[in-house]
DNA sequence: ATATGTGATGCGTTTTTTGCATCATTTATA
DNA sequence: TATAAATGATGCAAAAAACGCATCACATAT
């Protein structure tokens, strides 16, 4: 795209803060990125950046400018995706960013079943908790978020919700395998592992067990949904999850690898929300919001009480 | 703006419908235009034109690129309106397109209030009835809009509404003038002048017309506001506007060169209503959207118990 | 003081764009 | 039916723009 050339090199500059680095990541000299960019200045009538020791940073013109070149790429993006789409092929590219939670299964599955039938869609994930996730909506870095609540901006519309109990996961031999829902005071004196306190689902366990004024036996924190699922296999201690960070037979109460989950009783821990979503005002490409579409298809199936639109 | 200039004649030849006319308005040859074009053609991946003998025409894929073409010209627009904000002067260019009621003395007052403090921003008035107006949003040609009802498309967001009874316009010799207001049987074997059909104001005098199963001494039928007003100087006959279409102080019931207004009485000829607008989803140029705060304060100055936000 | 980083600028070279002449088609006209 | 006039496409040389190298001016860190 020729015509957008001038546009990409001042978004790369904005990003790198510097010209000569993004003139290295463009493949092009500092001096032909620089003549570009006074060039784009000289038209729009004023500076877009200011010109530091320590290379350059947008002023407020140059936020604004920035602002509607990303609005720009990110609706011709859509507009090609569009194009592609009545060529007979879905083309396109989908970004998302997401929680945690998710990645483990849940968009493993959705995006194989989409690739299953759009293969020329290409996907960008990215691991982010939620402010972040909604600044990358808000900078166009992201087409789609899933959330675990909180919903921080409202600049984030919300497309479909799906209400998730927490889940305590074990080995299919450990005691508490046996229950079939599990209450707080089960957990008392039983190791478990903890999400870090960053995490949603931390953050609704401390709720419940603030209220009733229990501790738990923490024997480790993590960040790490995969490190927790791997030990568990290891030594008979408990951990946290949500349905959709399981796999979904084990969602269903079956084991696999070993392994069970069991929902905590909603008495002593709230349940929280899954927000799926985009920046508010947007027309999504047709990839992204066909992918957004199978998305809820494939909540509704696993969770069909749970999901509202 | 070098970085617009393939999509700007893009624009043109879809525009012109055809190369060689396009080119002569853009001042170049039209071989060089051509092969802007087929190199764009040639970036996006398939052709945006149909070429007939008698010139091009765009198909689906260039309705919908030449559509991104004008919503990013038009968001460049507000982008530069903003920045110039920024740096002082309000610049910018404001399009309204209008029906003719505005024309003759609410959008002249407003206009001149506005450029006796920002002289730097120009404008582009267009008399339209609704439902070119309308297009005119769509196609992105015109900012806002003035639209004496009825509203036909949902992508016309309405920003403010504002009430209008039909008056009635004649010579303050006219006998009529004695009343405060005039009921429809009063105007029996009166002459009138009757806005044409297509009119709104006309469309409103219908409905009280056909109820009661009156006809009017219809004398002269045309869709000059100019030729009405002017003609009633001349001869005892009655005209019909709303009093938007009035200068301030014959609205006010005062007579101005001669001439005075007095309102129908509701019960017989219902009002109607005049909404003012853009197209939804569009964020307005600063120019734009003070123009508008502009034109809603007019409003809530002459016509402060009809006006609804 | 020195070294290292930054963006800006002069100048010759390379690439891209433009304009002229011309071709291949289609449509209107005599 | 033949002819004229319009359309968009293309080869080629000239003009314009973009580029890269070397270098400058300046600020900051060492």
């Amino acid at each position: 795209m020729r015509f957008m050339t001038s546009l990409r090199f001042i978004d790369a500059v904005a990003r790198e803060k510097s010209i000569r680095k993004a003139a290295e990541k463009l493949a092009i000299t500092s001096t032909a990125l620089n003549r570009r960019i006074l060039q784009v200045e000289d038209e729009i009538g004023q500076p877009l950046f200011e010109r530091l020791a320590s290379g350059v940073r947008l002023n407020t013109a140059g936020e604004i400018f920035v602002q509607h070149i990303r609005a720009q790429q990110a609706d011709l993006a859509r507009v090609q995706s569009q194009l592609a789409d009545l060529s007979g092929v879905r083309r396109g590219h989908v970004r998302v960013t997401s929680g945690p939670e998710t990645l483990s299964h849940f968009l493993p599955d959705v995006i194989a079943r989409y690739r299953s039938e759009h293969d020329a869609v290409t996907f960008d994930i990215s691991r982010q908790h939620g402010e972040a996730a909604e600044a990358a909506l808000g900078s166009l870095e992201a087409d789609l978020a899933l959330i675990f609540e909180p919903i921080r901006s409202s600049d984030f519309q919300t497309i479909a919700t799906a209400r998730q109990a927490v889940y305590c996961c074990m080995a299919e031999t450990h005691d508490l395998a046996r229950l079939d829902v599990i209450r707080l005071h089960h957990l008392i004196d039983v190791p478990v592992i903890m999400p870090t306190s960053q995490s949603s689902v931390r953050q609704l366990l401390n709720v419940g067990l603030m209220r009733r004024e229990i501790n738990l036996a923490t024997m480790l924190e993590t960040d790490s949904e995969e490190f927790t699922q791997n030990y568990l296999q290891n030594e008979k201690v408990v951990g946290f999850q949500i349905p959709i960070g399981l796999a979904k037979y084990m969602a269903e109460g079956r084991s696999v690898n070993g392994l069970i989950a069991r929902p905590l009783d909603t008495q002593d821990i709230p349940q929280g929300t899954m927000h799926i979503g985009h920046l508010r005002g947007r027309v999504l490409p047709v990839a992204a919001a066909k992918f957004m579409d199978l998305i809820i298809t494939e909540l509704r199936e696993r969770f069909p009480k749970d999901l509202d639109q």
